[in-house]
RNA sequence: UCCGGAGUAGCUCAGCUGGUUAGAGCAGCGGACUGUUAAUCCGCGUGUCGGGGGUUCAAGUCCCUCCUCCGGAGCCA
């Protein structure tokens, strides 16, 4: 194949490629034929925008090129002029227009706006289509920002495990792994025999890396996890998905500050990479999608993080003259009502809320000295609410143990964990950031469906 | 899972207190047009009215049930 032009670069240095000629291989997003000459509006995918193209009747096969339909796929070789048009600076003169793949009339993707809702049923075309284009080449780069900011700072990548043992994570209702024969498992005393069963044990898919990137903090002081986890909660809402990405740092010789600092520093690594990687893309959510985007996130970029306990929370809930539904009391967990107000109303801006009561967080979280909280934390924004929840891990083996025999969890399954504790351990402390979300957050989409390629969600998982 | 809303043409939607041949815009197709930008102008077609059951002389419209989708809540990231 011969070497081609990506439409970036065409856009990036206009001037440059004046009086030349290129070859772009791309698919046709609208075409407009009159009698003697037409208009190709064609897009590569390495950019956000396309270019026009002109095809006049010296061209061989200038009847065929007018019946070409959307979404066909063509190569076009021409010279980049200046567009006399006044919607672009250039456009390419085509000397030759070849098509790769037909399209036909049928094409679901009509050049027309199309609801969110339904693109989802057309998952495999979406990514053709503006908004998707530029939400899945930001969520590329939200990636590689992650990858960046931690890399930089000398974190090592963990790759923890997807399949893990069942009844040593606790984050909800797991994914079963098995190939056992459904229509005829192996029975035991109390149910299904799982020492038959592939792993010897039952497994499920991971809920979260985090107990994996403890063992390795403490051995490499600095790790973080960013891959695949699955939930199967039955959560049908705009925030959830079944199957999504989560990043996972964790830290040794470190405390609950520590982790808020590396919370902020990194988000605001993430929201500053993206608006200088990808500006167009960004004015477009602004644009189109959320038109207090860019307002909103360099005003967080530029401005330092809010902070406030849970307890100081309650107090501000319970003074504000908001009727909410649900009532503010010291020792239950914040409804999504308390926390929109305390990031949209109140601080107007993202905020981290620490310190809850050790009875409504996890078994793992370190005990403050009051007895009653545990360092945790929640990073609270506007539009999508908690995106990052994080806490200082118990690292005392006795107050560990003691708080895991009150919930009722075995010793046993937990033991390595434990061990942890017992040879080296050191205060530490992680957070997770749900990536989609920090997509959402960043480029203004309101549904997670929206910033997955092929969202997996209950009842849900074609394509 | 709970509460609320919705499902009618390829898409977005209208269709009144049941009434006989179910509508519009857009997309598509055909034609016109020397510079379009979601082009414009003229012409053309399009339906298991989400599935099943029921009431009725008659159901897109009323009732029951199931399914799916959307918004909110819970669970969380």
């Amino acid at each position: 194949m011969s070497s081609t032009t990506e439409i970036k670069s065409l856009h990036r240095s206009p001037e440059s490629f004046v009086g030349t000629s290129v070859t772009i291989n791309g698919w046709v997003r609208t075409l407009r034929s009159k009698k003697s000459f037409g208009f190709i509006e064609i897009n590569d995918g390495s950019f956000f925008k396309g270019i026009q193209v002109v095809f006049e009747d010296n061209l061989d096969n200038f009847e065929e090129i007018g019946s070409f339909g959307v979404g066909s796929a063509l190569s076009i070789t021409g010279e980049v002029v200046e567009s006399p048009g006044s919607g672009q600076s250039i456009e390419i003169k085509a000397t030759s227009v070849t098509l790769v793949g037909a399209s036909s009339s049928d094409y679901k993707l009509q050049k027309k706006r199309h609801s969110f809702e339904f693109l989802r049923t057309i998952a495999h075309f979406r990514p053709r289509t503006n908004t998707f284009s530029a939400v899945f080449r930001i969520r590329s780069l939200v990636a590689h920002a992650i990858h960046t900011f931690f890399q930089e700072r000398n974190f090592v990548y963990l790759h923890s495990p997807i399949i893990t043992a069942s009844d040593a994570e606790g984050a909800g209702e797991m994914f079963r792994v098995t190939t056992l024969d459904l229509m005829n498992t192996p029975t035991a005393e109390h149910g299904v025999d799982f020492s038959q069963d592939f792993f010897g044990r039952e497994t499920s898919l991971t809920v979260s890396g985090q107990l994996s990137a403890e063992a390795y903090a403490l051995a490499f002081n600095k790790v973080y996890t960013f891959g695949p986890t699955f939930r199967a909660e039955n959560s049908n809402t705009s925030r959830h998905a079944s199957e999504f990405w989560m990043i996972e740092p964790e830290i040794a010789f470190a405390d609950l500050q520590d982790d808020i600092k590396l919370t902020d520093d990194m988000m605001k690594f993430i929201v500053s990479y993206v608006l200088e990687k990808a500006p167009e893309e960004m004015e477009f959510f602004n644009k189109f999608i959320d038109k207090t985007l860019l307002e909103r996130l360099t005003t967080f970029v530029n401005t330092p993080s809010e902070h406030l306990t849970y307890t100081k929370a309650v107090e501000i809930l319970q003074g504000s003259s908001k009727k909410f539904e649900y009532p503010v009391e010291w020792g239950q967990d914040l409804q999504t009502e308390h926390e929109r107000f305390l990031a949209e109303e109140y601080v107007k801006g993202p905020v981290f809320i620490t310190d809850y009561p050790k009875d409504i967080k996890a078994f793992y979280m370190r005990l403050n000295d009051d007895q009653k909280t545990v360092a945790a934390m929640d990073m609270l924004v506007p539009g999508v609410g908690e995106i990052v929840g994080g806490s200082q891990r118990e690292e005392r083996y006795d107050v560990l143990l003691e708080r895991m025999q009150a919930l009722g969890l075995s010793a046993e399954d937990y033991w390595w964990y434990l061990e942890l504790r017992k040879y080296g351990g050191t205060p530490h402390a992680g957070f997770g950031l749900g990536f989609e979300r920090a997509v959402m957050y960043v480029t203004g989409m309101e549904n997670i469906r929206d910033v997955i390629p092929f969202p997996r969600t209950p009842k849900s998982a074609d394509f």
